[in-house]
DNA sequence: TTTGCCGGGAC
DNA sequence: GTCCCGGCAAA
């Protein structure tokens, strides 16, 4: 591989290659970035200053990031580092990751590796260092991974094993199992994936720079995972570096690079915290309306809920107006599809995903799209609608096996159900304006949802005697005068629909 | 029998 | 369009 020389200053090294000429480039960057440039600098140092021997300048490094020194596997074969990543050879002078990698081919494969690893400490530190301040909890999150790797770094620093488990997605397994390699060395597969991973990474840190860093905070400020839109594909990754990689590389194609932010556009960002869907399967019919510059997916069964995700890049079409909270679109929501299953992951084409934490983790491309159902139904339901046409139901509450001599096809026979329930309560607690109120904004917002789901609008089956309230129940004959028009009239109850 | 509401008619 | 009611189906 043609790499640059660590002396070649003349295109990319600019004045971060070496210290005599080393410039501090106007330092727009962001905090993390400078732990980078550190490391940049002191890579060139290495090299221009004999004196500071390539481990020392590591070691100081790793002195400096993490608790205790981390040995450098000088064993490594010279082929192993013969490979840089791709876009390290390009020559821009305005991408200051040249510099990075420029030394890697100059350098001995240990120091170089260590190189490798501390940028990917580094930006992995960065991008959840927050999470691990906010949920301590997460790192000793007992995954019932094979190996109980990240966490056995030896570097103490949450932020490694935090790492570990941002990445996982992005064969971190691999990313991570340096250490393993120095066990058993397994050249191929290791250097394959930190070639890809890290190297990228980092490439697109420095590329794209504050937008990813803010991604990566805004990813890390919530525990989220990311779901690929691309139409059948629905894969689920934890960090939104690895699901732009997965966009990039299994969707958009390598070239895509001119457009770097093209890979936002097919991903969404998904809450981990919703509670968990209970049920395995959610009817809930995604909003067709246009979510994303996708072609319209074939698949009748796994619309994508429009994620109305702040952080995550709206997709150029408009979002439906309900979004913001219409359950799916809360997605630090209950209706988060992988609640629990949270981190489930769509099992779709690589296996590099986390290995999902719940028994329902069955392998089904529609399946973690369809999960985003659940929290709007969720949401819906507590909000007592008295809608028959809630497929979006898949209920939280656990409703007791009473038998529903109802039988409709679907979900309505649950929903219909927790319709008497919630009616039930509410209409004898509660005063008739107080309820009439109340049922309205419901109908307001059901009005909303069918208008942004036309798949909602066909449900017209009539609910059950009894299990509905009218406006004859409700009021009376002898208060006709409150009945709404529609009951006056004869007509399909508006006040109380179904 | 009661209830919900469709279909249709009168205005 | 509003208003009303016959009649059906389900409970």
């Amino acid at each position: 591989m043609a790499t640059k020389r660590p002396g070649d200053t003349s295109s990319s090294s600019g004045p971060q290659s070496c210290p005599s000429t080393a410039v501090r480039p106007t330092d727009t960057r962001q905090p993390g970035a400078e732990t980078q440039e550190t490391l940049v600098y002191m890579q060139c140092c290495g090299q221009e200053a004999p004196n500071l021997t390539e481990r020392n300048g590591h070691r100081k490094i790793m002195d400096r990031n993490h608790q205790g020194p981390v040995f450098v596997p000088q064993g490594r074969t010279e082929r192993v580092w013969t490979h840089p990543p791709a876009p390290q050879q390009t020559t821009t002078p305005t991408i200051p990751s040249c510099p990075v990698s420029a030394p890697y081919s100059f350098w001995s494969p240990g120091s170089v590796e260590m190189d490798e690893i501390m940028a990917a400490m580094v930006l992995t530190s960065l991008s959840c260092s927050s999470v691990v301040q906010s949920s301590p909890q997460s790192q000793n999150d007992p995954l019932p991974g094979p190996s109980s790797g990240g966490g056995d770094m030896g570097c103490g620093g949450g932020d490694i094993e935090c790492g570990g488990g941002e990445l996982s997605d992005s064969s971190s397994s691999g990313y991570w199992s340096w250490d393993h390699g120095n066990v058993s060395p397994a050249p191929s597969p290791s250097v394959a994936e930190m070639d890809s991973s890290p190297d990228e990474g980092l490439h697109m840190e420095l590329e794209q720079g504050g937008e990813l860093h803010t991604a990566a905070r805004s990813k890390s400020s919530f525990r989220g995972t990311y779901r690929c839109l691309w139409p059948s594909c629905g894969k689920v990754l934890t960090s939104s570096v690895g699901m732009k990689r997965h966009v990039r590389v299994l969707h958009l194609g390598s070239g895509s690079e001119q457009s770097p932010r093209e890979e936002d556009f097919y991903y969404t960002k998904i809450s981990c915290e919703a509670p968990a869907d209970p049920s395995p399967v959610s009817p809930l019919p995604p909003d067709p309306s246009p979510v994303s510059p996708l072609p319209p997916d074939p698949s009748p069964v796994s619309p994508l809920p429009p994620d109305p995700s702040p952080v995550s890049p709206l997709p150029p079409a408009p979002l439906p107006a309900s979004s913001p909270h219409v359950p799916w679109a809360s997605f630090g929501s209950p209706l988060s599809p992988d609640p629990d299953s949270g981190l489930q992951i769509s099992s779709s084409g690589s296996g590099s995903s986390r290995p999902s934490s719940g028994p329902e983790s069955a392998p089904g491309q529609h399946r973690p799209l369809s999960q985003s159902a659940p929290s709007s139904s969720w949401q819906i339901q507590t909000d007592h609608l008295y809608q028959a046409c809630t497929p979006l139901q898949v209920t939280m509450t656990s409703c007791s096996p009473a038998p529903c001599c109802w039988t409709p096809p679907t979900v309505s026979n649950q929903h219909s159900h927790h319709n008497t329930q919630v009616v039930t309560g509410r209409c004898r607690s509660v005063s008739v304006g107080e309820q009439w109120l109340q049922q309205n904004s419901a109908t307001n917002r059901l009005t909303t949802l069918r208008a942004a789901s036309p798949s909602l609008t066909h449900c017209s089956f009539r609910k059950g005697r009894g299990e509905a309230k009218k406006c004859r129940k409700v009021y009376g004959v002898e208060r006709k005068d409150q009945w709404c028009t529609a009951c006056r009239w004869k007509k399909a109850c508006q006040r109380f629909p179904d």
